[in-house]
DNA sequence: ATGAAAGCGCTAACAG
DNA sequence: CTGTTAGCGCTTTCAT
């Protein structure tokens, strides 16, 4: 029996074991630390081990132990946002030797079948995660995603939501959202602005519906378009025709507030001096936008970090602790396209 | 013995046959499609497995086939291209049911010391890749990682660069640049260009030999500037000034050309009244900028379904096969940035 | 056509 | 302190 060439043949802890003569435990024993061994021992498995090239089999290892070392992690490339989340993620769980598996729906700007998407989550199960991180704003399946996981109780951290849903209990980051609006609120009052419209994210998203909120608490908007997205230039051209006393803009992210941009230079409207334009989000693209855009950074990379932390506290044991939100601080970056008109 | 509370308790193969009441054997054997066994035995495990929700565990898989399923993927999100290419591999690999372990050197842009980077390496290893995917434009260390591959005798494939190096045979997939370069040289020639800059990548790098070889095998420039990197604004300004009969310029990459569009403005030069413009590798800013910019698309996500490609034919076995380069169309994208002067 | 036996590389209880 | 024993969940050979 035992015939099929394998892909490659590693040494395993029975070669070390063999040439250093000791048992196959003892250096079991060894690789977790050696606790109490004879210090010689050690030195003599060490050796071997060097000697060998080895590899331990993580693997093996965790399906021995039962214990996962992978974290399921569902947050597509969208946009520089995404990157630095995902870095966060990546830094902080390989600094402690746990395992992303970037995972997710596969085409996702296109028309997206719902059983392509689901593989992606069963993927993640039969690579036995012990936990995931999940990033909603993309999926059109999410509540499925969610069920699949903690109906099988495993740990779950969204980023950049939070998530109210029977029978689940998942810790969640954001940034501050509210602080975040607000920040930009009273910058345009500071700049002595009066006349603003503010172009906000559908509200059905927690990041929308909290950014507009709190806005609005601030200050009188002449207008509010909720939910542009579906057809971006038109509603921004003419709602910015039908207030030609408006002064200054909010756009709910970046990517609204490039737009802004095209659209104030066809209506001749020159940014910052007739018009002063926020964003949200601090993407890579806005400190090259001309002139340099004025938003609100929110630490995704810290995002990442958090979420991070938080699922291998939960993957170490404590699976029992109430949820967790947490918020993380943001910070107004002044650049070129505000301007005081007092 | 056998107490450790393991981190969770899925249903096994051994589950299913008490409930079918078969062998666990002939459960495994239904799992790898049941070849030559009776139908209703088929049924009978599936119902099984369906009503326990039963989820092969890949681990155990993979440890006992010796055959590994994981593919090492070493591209870190940088920018658009980046994201590209990585949903390529992704979407290529996870249809496939491979599945892709994305680790790159953290702290990418920090000073980053030889002992982290290593660590993603033998993380990568620990888990036993069958083969592994190198975007090498980063790795400060990529000599080091090849070798720690190739010397296991693992397939590589790289993306947007080749790998000669003394024992590592890899295969590898570029975006034709010299192609493209020279459609950017044809594209200025019919627009009636003469008098043209060329902002090179350093020389040391295959994208940018190749870019400024074959363009100046096309077109006299009055200038090239080898690998401005270190030195962006200053360089571009001095070579601008230097040469005020420069009606176009070519940049490198996007990312130049974003920088020319800001010098160029800071020297009263309209683009593309008094400058044509065209960048390389059609980065997602691009057709944002004002004018929105001319370049190359290079089509990075069919790079990435094309390395995936590559790895998984080696890992089924065609290992012996000689090194092939792949070379992948590039289609010229005409935007506002360039102009005829005739 | 099915099951028994052997074992991948590893861990964890226990004994000596 | 070290080695023995008994597995994790799975595959593969071989016997029935």
């Amino acid at each position: 029996m035992e015939t099929m060439e394998p892909t490659r043949k590693e040494p395993s802890q029975h070669e070390i074991a063999a040439r250093a003569g000791v048992a196959r435990t003892t250096v079991s024993l060894v690789m977790r630390g050696g606790a109490g061994l004879k210090q010689e021992t050690i030195d003599k498995v060490h050796k071997a081990a060097e000697e060998l090239g080895y590899r331990p089999n993580l693997m093996a290892t965790m399906t021995r132990s039962g214990k996962s070392r992978m974290v399921g992690v569902m947050v597509p490339p969208i946009d520089s946002y995404w990157a630095r989340i995902a870095c966060g993620i990546h830094d902080y769980l390989t600094e402690q030797k746990y395992i992303p598996l970037f995972l997710w729906p596969s085409h996702m700007f296109e028309d997206l079948d719902e059983h392509r998407e689901l593989d992606q989550v069963h993927l993640m199960l039969d690579c036995r995660i012990g936990g995931v991180i999940l990033w909603p704003y993309f999926a059109k399946m999410f509540e499925k995603h969610i069920h699949e996981f903690s109906s099988r109780s495993l740990p779950v951290v969204t980023v950049d939501c939070s998530i109210e849903q029977a029978g689940v209990n998942a810790d969640s980051v954001l940034g501050d959202n509210r602080t975040g609006a607000k920040a930009v609120a009273k910058h345009f009052k500071e700049l002595g602005h009066k006349n603003i419209i503010h172009f906000a994210g559908p509200d059905s998203e927690d990041w929308a519906r909290d950014r507009r909120e709190a806005f609005e608490e601030e200050v009188d908007c002449l207008t509010v378009e909720v939910d542009i997205r579906p057809r971006l230039d038109p509603i921004m051209k003419t709602t910015l025709e039908a207030h030609p006393e408006t002064t200054a803009v909010f756009a709910a992210t970046d990517v609204f507030a490039r737009d802004v941009y095209r659209v104030a230079a066809e209506l001749g409207r020159r940014i910052p001096d007739d018009l002063s334009v926020v964003g949200y989000s601090d993407l890579d693209f806005g400190e090259y936008l001309n002139p340099p855009l004025t938003t609100v950074h929110d630490n995704p990379y810290n995002m990442g970090k958090r979420a991070a932390s938080l699922i291998v506290h939960r993957m170490e044991g404590n699976a029992e602790d109430d949820p967790t939100v947490q918020l993380l601080p943001v910070q107004l970056l002044q650049r070129g396209s505000t301007k005081s008109i007092v």
